[in-house]
RNA sequence: GGCCUCGUAGCUCAGGGGAUAGAGCAGCAGCCUUCUAAGCUGUUGGUCGGAGGUUCGAAUCCUCCCGAGGUCACCA
């Protein structure tokens, strides 16, 4: 159940029967919410000022005339009209139990919603080359494209959480022959690494294996046979990698899609590149150099471009290379070219702050391919900053080796580095510092929701030791009576529960994560609150020895704090301890 | 030079058309024979980078400027 939307509906129900000329429009632009000032009211509504204008009225009488109607609500115990036009409702108290009742009946299913009716959904993340294993950089953008799936699978989507390997182009024929010389390496040669091949140790074990599978005849086959079976063993030893990196933080794709794959002769990078001179998309043309920056090698020369500009991109782009081959880009637009039509009309792309400048033209091959049938949303994950008790850390150990995603889950856990990551806005650089992870204080907040979580279980055992008849089921916590649950103190935990579903749904809408970690340190905090509360007054205690009837009804507040923090932490990929240790 | 993101309390950050702009930390003053004090309560602290504009209303939207970071044919 939620508050906010059931109130939303019975406003506009109301504007409808008072003036029934009013738009469809009109109406979409009320919000129902809590007012800033918990003084105000349990809700609040700007419909009044909002649809005063088109109906040509005075805000403050619309105001009037919705807060008469709504007197007769059983629900309502007082509306007022408040400032400009305001509409405040103060809520009775059985609705709030209503929610308690709620949270119970639904369990994990509170704070689902289905607005996003079934539609699927396409989100790319991570997408790191498989050159090597996952560092830290790439680890924002994998939690982040992790937490934001889940959030729209409860949604209500139809979510493919999906990684595109760049698995092709020039990167990667290195990254073959470093691997064959870290299997001539294998076979008992000493060997240099030149500058610009990649020196990581991890391409140790391919080249073992490499010795393993083939002994020496690699050695005698032509080169480019031989590089070709490196690299295809080689690439699935760095995806193994990856795979693994994520699975520490618990994050699994249903998709890996092969940029390979597109290539070729009449593969979809071909047919795509038809398809769009079939649409007229595409010309051969000059590039202007890029103003105030002229690149030292800047070659002056025809060549076939994308009409990016057609589809808000400032200048058309390349999408053949000098050499022939095709550019990164092209196969980037044969790539959402099939993620359309594979039926996908919804995509998200999460990709790091280097990347932002690649952001239009995504959008641009997007709108093209689909002919404005699909929309794309890129988030840019910004850069996050390693601190070690507030100084800068290093981000590279040894020569390019860059400190590695497993590097820091062992250092401060999944939990820790997922919440973290979750805790800031996406597209705002952040600190990350290991000291202040770790700790286990309110600065943490991490620690700070769990021990929230953790002290739900503690009351639970202590109800166990004081009151060991009680039964303490949610079947029978169910038929608690929920009327002595009305202190101002129970009243105000329960409507921090209530904003729960149109948290969820806030943070689905707007793809963003970090609303539901701020939530839930809001809640933990008013759990934490109230615990103290009992502390000055044995009457607002969870467990009350000499009344049972007390016990229960709190009980079942607690489960519902419980459930509803479980619910979030399980969004966020969190883990809900029952002790904190 | 173009483009993108950011600029909110001493620090780290929420709020992204709505009422008197919030939280944590730091500072100050309190709370443990207690359901885990691993916690809680109170309090100090702001020209929301600057200037215009849009409107009933702007920290929020638009324009310009300043500052920080990123990025800039063919790499991926």
């Amino acid at each position: 159940m939620n508050v906010f939307a059931l109130f939303a509906t019975r406003v506009a129900d109301a504007l409808k029967g008072l003036y029934p000329s009013i738009t469809e429009e009109a109406l979409s632009r009320i919000v129902v919410e809590p007012p800033r000032d918990a003084a105000h009211g349990d809700l609040s509504s700007n419909a009044a000022m909002v649809v005063a204008k088109p109906l040509g009225k005075n805000p403050r009488d619309v105001a009037s005339a919705l807060a008469d109607h709504f007197k007769a609500d059983k629900d309502v115990a007082s509306v007022e009209v408040a400032g400009p036009g305001f509409l405040n409702f103060r809520l009775e108290t059985p609705i709030w139990h209503d929610v308690l009742k709620s949270v119970a009946a639904q369990g994990a299913e509170f704070g689902k919603s289905n607005v996003g009716k079934g539609e699927r959904v396409n989100v790319e993340y991570v997408s790191a080359n498989p050159t090597g294993p996952m560092h830290v950089g790439h680890t924002r953008g994998a939690v982040f494209g992790d937490a934001l799936a889940s959030l729209m699978a409860y949604s209500g989507y139809d979510v493919t959480r999906e990684y595109y390997i760049n698995d092709a182009g020039s990167q990667i024929d290195t990254l073959a022959r470093s691997t064959m010389l870290r299997y001539r390496e294998a076979l008992g040669e000493t060997i240099e690494i030149p500058s610009g091949f990649y020196p990581g140790d991890y391409l140790v074990p391919v080249g073992q294996a490499l010795k393993a599978e083939f002994g020496s005849t690699l050695l005698d086959k032509p080169e480019a046979e031989a590089l070709a079976l490196a690299k295809d063993r080689v690439l699935a030893a760095m995806m193994d990698l990856i795979r693994a990196d994520l699975a520490k933080l618990n994050i699994h794709h249903d998709v890996f899609f092969s940029e390979r794959q597109l290539h070729g002769q009449g593969g979809e990078v071909d047919t795509t590149l038809d398809w769009l001179r079939s649409q007229d998309m595409v010309y051969q043309g000059r590039l202007e150099p890029p103003k105030g920056k002229t690149p030292e090698d800047w070659e002056d020369r025809e060549q076939t471009l994308f009409r990016a500009t057609n589809y808000g991109d400032d200048v058309d782009r390349p999408l053949v290379k000098s050499n022939g081959a095709y550019t990164y880009f092209a196969a980037d637009i044969a790539y959402h070219r099939n993620k359309y039509l594979r039926g996908f009309k919804h995509m998200v792309n999460v990709l790091g702050a280097d990347h932002s400048g690649y952001v239009k033209r995504l959008q641009a091959a997007v709108k093209a391919v689909s002919h404005g049938e699909a929309d794309i949303d890129v988030r840019i994950c910004q850069l996050v900053r390693l601190l070690k008790n507030g100084e800068p850390f290093k981000m590279s150990k040894r020569s390019g080796d860059l400190v590695q995603l497993s590097d820091v889950v062992e250092e401060v856990g999944s939990d820790a580095t997922r919440f973290m990551l979750l805790y800031r806005r996406n597209d705002a650089a952040m600190d990350f510092d290991f000291a202040v992870v770790k700790e286990q204080t309110r600065d943490n907040p991490v620690f700070y929701v769990q021990y929230a979580h953790a002290r739900t279980y503690s009351v639970f055992r202590k109800v166990a030791d004081e009151l060991p008849d009680l039964d303490v089921t949610p079947a029978a916590l169910a038929k608690a009576d929920l009327s002595l649950l009305s202190s101002e103190a129970d009243l105000e935990l329960i409507k921090a529960l209530a904003q729960w579903p149109r948290i969820v749904a806030s943070a689905a809408d707007a793809h963003e994560p970090h609303r539901v970690a701020f939530y839930l340190y809001e809640l933990a905090s008013a759990f934490h609150g109230f615990w103290a509360k009992g502390n000055q007054d044995v009457a607002l205690r969870f467990v009350n020895a000499d009344d049972s009837k007390l016990t229960a009804a709190r009980l079942a507040l607690v489960a519902a704090v419980r459930q509803v923090l479980v619910n979030g932490l399980n969004l966020l990929g969190v883990s809900a301890p029952e002790e904190l240790s």
